[in-house]
DNA sequence: TCTGAATGGAACACTGATGTTCCATAACGG
DNA sequence: CCGTTATGGAACATCAGTGTTCCATTCAGA
């Protein structure tokens, strides 16, 4: 007999919390070149047997729950991080642009897997989204953010330009700093009042 | 005996063309949603059977092939109608966008399918893509573009906006005339020096 | 009208992914 | 060190999509 561990879907900290990890990261970062890649290939990527990832995972639709539910919380920290409310709203989406472009492939599969998107907790608004059009808001009135565009615009060209600067570094070859560079720029002059 | 009318991968018009045509534009629309819907959804989608699918494209490759070919006409097609080399460069690049936005879900395909991306024509630079990125260095040298935006950049970057505003229209119901003014503002702003 | 072209649908074989079960082995942890 | 726990692999049933063949029917156009 064992503890109860698993109280929230959190497993607990050992093995299986190891195991389980390994098999949604290979996942995150197999799935976002490739969205259709079989469990086998998940499987080889993450250095398990099929069998385990079946064993963690029942059903693929399990996987893909629980690898949207792992992203919403990574956004969710780094929303934190960007600490919205402190300063300018517009040096504010700046902190949390640089924040989110660290999610590297959970950013590709956030834009390419629709499939995710079906999965609940997407469009109905999260917390950090809310904080997100909320801080774009206070641009509008603190005179940081053009009040042209729309709360809701910006959130989408955020994700447009954070999905740029990425496949700006693999197209071009640019690195990191230098794609984020652009981005943050671009993302400047396109909000300013 | 007929004539010899599929010369060129164009078919000749008539009962076949428009066939091919009402199949190569319900697998767009029906793609464009989901990239993995089956043959047999494109046949219904397209209103003819199955095994028409097949008559026309054997595989399924052959119907992405297709697609991408068709796309990548339009794309010339709009980049002629778009006079690059008249006025000001960022002038030019506002009426690309505009003449892109048109392609539709076109433009949702070339964007979430990589698949079509694998098929030859892509990124071996295309003659519009080219006229593209040398219009953006001469906005460089006429001083309508500012000179600390990679070529390439713009480019992603322009593409990022389109898809934006097409996601705009179906979040925020937008209408897609308010959708490309919103576009068209932020583009203008973002490559101005 | 009349003929060849175009179509739809049924039936079939084939393939790759999925999900399950069972068992032997390896690793973990007390 | 030993028993519990986790794992890998083989074998299997199932299923959906694919691609093919054949034939009866419909349609287009001369």
């Amino acid at each position: 007999m064992r503890m109860v561990e698993e109280r929230s879907g959190a497993a607990g900290s050992g093995t299986r919390a190891r195991t389980r990890r390994a098999i949604i990261d290979a996942a995150i970062g197999l799935l976002a070149g490739d969205p259709t890649a079989s469990l086998g290939d998940v499987a080889a990527a993450a250095g398990v047997g099929r069998t385990t990832v079946h064993r963690y995972f029942p059903e693929r639709s399990d996987l893909l729950t629980a690898i949207g539910t792992d992203i919403l919380e990574k956004v969710a920290a780094a929303t934190e991080r960007a600490r919205l409310d402190d300063g300018p709203a517009a040096k504010a989406l700046e902190r949390l642009c640089q924040e989110y472009f660290e999610l590297g492939d959970g950013l590709t599969l956030m834009f390419e897997t629709p499939q995710l998107a079906t999965w609940s907790g997407w469009d109905e608004e999260t917390a950090a989204d809310q904080h997100f059009l909320h801080t774009v808001r206070r641009g509008h009135t603190d005179g940081s953010i053009d009040p042209e565009l729309d709360d809701e615009w910006v959130r989408n060209l955020v994700w447009s330009l954070l999905y740029s600067a990425w496949a700006h570094t693999r197209t071009a070859g640019a690195s990191k700093h230098s794609a984020m560079t652009l981005c943050l720029h671009t993302l400047r002059k396109a909000i300013a009042p």
